[in-house]
DNA sequence: ACAATTTATGCACGATCTTGCACGTTTCTT
DNA sequence: AAGAAACGTGCAAGATCGTGCATAAATTGT
């Protein structure tokens, strides 16, 4: 005896819709609301349960249990410094321009910090940021191939590279492993070092967020020029010392936090 | 006996419309309402499924692919029959081996039920799934690079098939749409059935896990024959006409659940 | 012009789906 | 510990579905 004035299929797709928005819903509260019995609800909630969209509890439903992947655990951790350093960064972000996103927790809050619904290109070589990206319709995406480095968790060499060769992004940031003045931009890894320069020399404008710990020291390989960066985005616990040595190479100096 | 003020095509495309206007329309309704038999109003609504015009529904239809949500909320979900088929997917894969895995719900849960220290190399199109991977330290991992479709979560295109043609897999689990003894392994886009063309015709070994919605059923575009593939991972609940019928083919049909 | 074929439609029939109710069991509350 | 509420299961009724078949209109071929 199907209801006449709203389908099954209908019904279920509103129980997840309420299950999300309220984050929890009461089975005998859902019976009334769609004028069906218990019975029914129950069984779609069941339905739910079984393909793993809702979390059955006594009573009602709950939202799906948290994911036990051991990297959206690691994502949620996002230090209030990092957020900080990305909510400055997406400030140099224009709607519609190309922008690069390398690899690295940093670079994954600036994604996580761009407007959602802005219509950006996102270009990046990092499986964790196009995975994140997946969840913004709007943007369109461009995913570098290549062998990934698991440790890194970026496509490297020779492949990537020339993935790479056919796009100029408007704006690139890039994850550095250390920034000095006489040094430049440093990586970990001779692969690591080359790609990093390529896409900084193939980017329109270059912007690094440093951390604390990763300005003035270097790591063994170097990337690129202190003076190929455009901008960088740096902690609000610098020294102005720091900052001006920074700003006399022509770097545009961004202060996290700052208005 | 055709309606003497209403074309077929005309009715259709009305129904259409009142499907997205309305986001939902009633079988019952539409008869009376075209002044036809449920028969017909059936038979439209399926010529638009076969189209992927409209979601069929008990008593009606829903818009295509409500999009209920982003990926964040759709992954979480691993039912128990996906995990089923998954495990006896991953029968199929010798450590050592390079394996290609598609992108999809299906799919992802074949790359979670790998054993994680097994020394293989795993090649994707799926950010989702690269992303995954990097949880496997001992994995190598290859990402095909490309403009990315968003709500398919895939990379494809040129740039996809050129990363693509520089590998041949041993084994390639491919995820389709539709599976159906004439028309093969079907897809819903032109470039998706263009892909899965391509890595099917590269590998050694085609391995396709099915649902049972996906078997017997034509998504618009054919991807490769049926003949093409090697392994066929089919739910405990398939007829056993079907398994003969696939059989015939050549390929070998395993029963998830099955010893 | 006439016959054959195709197409659209309606009808019959068995299969499937959804729903509400009954009944015994489990879980929560007091 | 006892009562109340929620739960799962089996069952029946009604609605819907898919398929095969017949009919009528439109189209095509000769």
């Amino acid at each position: 005896m199907p209801d006449s004035d709203m389908l099954h299929e209908e019904r279920i797709a509103l129980i997840e819709a309420k299950l999300h928005s309220q984050g929890r819903v009461f089975a005998a509260h859902l019976a009334s609301e769609f004028e069906v019995s218990v019975d029914t609800i129950r069984r779609d909630l069941r339905e739910l349960a079984a393909d793993g969209r809702c979390q059955r509890v006594y009573g009602g439903a709950l939202p799906p249990a948290p994911r036990t992947g051991t990297h959206q655990q690691r994502r949620g951790q996002m230090p209030d410094r990092k957020r900080l350093l990305a909510q400055a960064s997406v400030r140099l972000v224009e709607p519609g321009s190309v922008v690069f996103i390398d690899a690295g927790t940093t670079n994954l809050a600036i994604a996580a910090a761009l407007p959602p619904d802005s219509p950006i290109t996102l270009v990046t070589n990092a499986p964790a940021i196009a995975a994140f990206a997946l969840d913004r319709p709007s943007w369109r995406l461009i995913q570098i191939g290549g062998v990934v480095d698991i440790a890194l968790g970026a496509a490297l060499g020779a492949a990537a590279q020339r993935d790479l060769s056919a796009i100029s992004p408007d704006l690139a940031f890039i994850g550095v492993c250390g920034f000095d003045l006489s040094a430049g931009a440093t990586a970990h890894s001779l692969e690591e070092a080359e790609f990093k320069r390529q896409i900084a020399m193939r980017s329109r404008e270059v912007a690094v967020a440093l951390t604390d710990d990763k300005l003035l020291t270097q790591a063994p390989f170097p990337a690129f020029a202190a003076s190929l960066c455009t901008h960088a985005i740096l902690e609000a616990s610098v020294s102005s010392t720091t900052v001006a040595t920074i700003g006399e190479l022509g770097v545009n100096t961004i202060i996290a936090g700052a208005i």
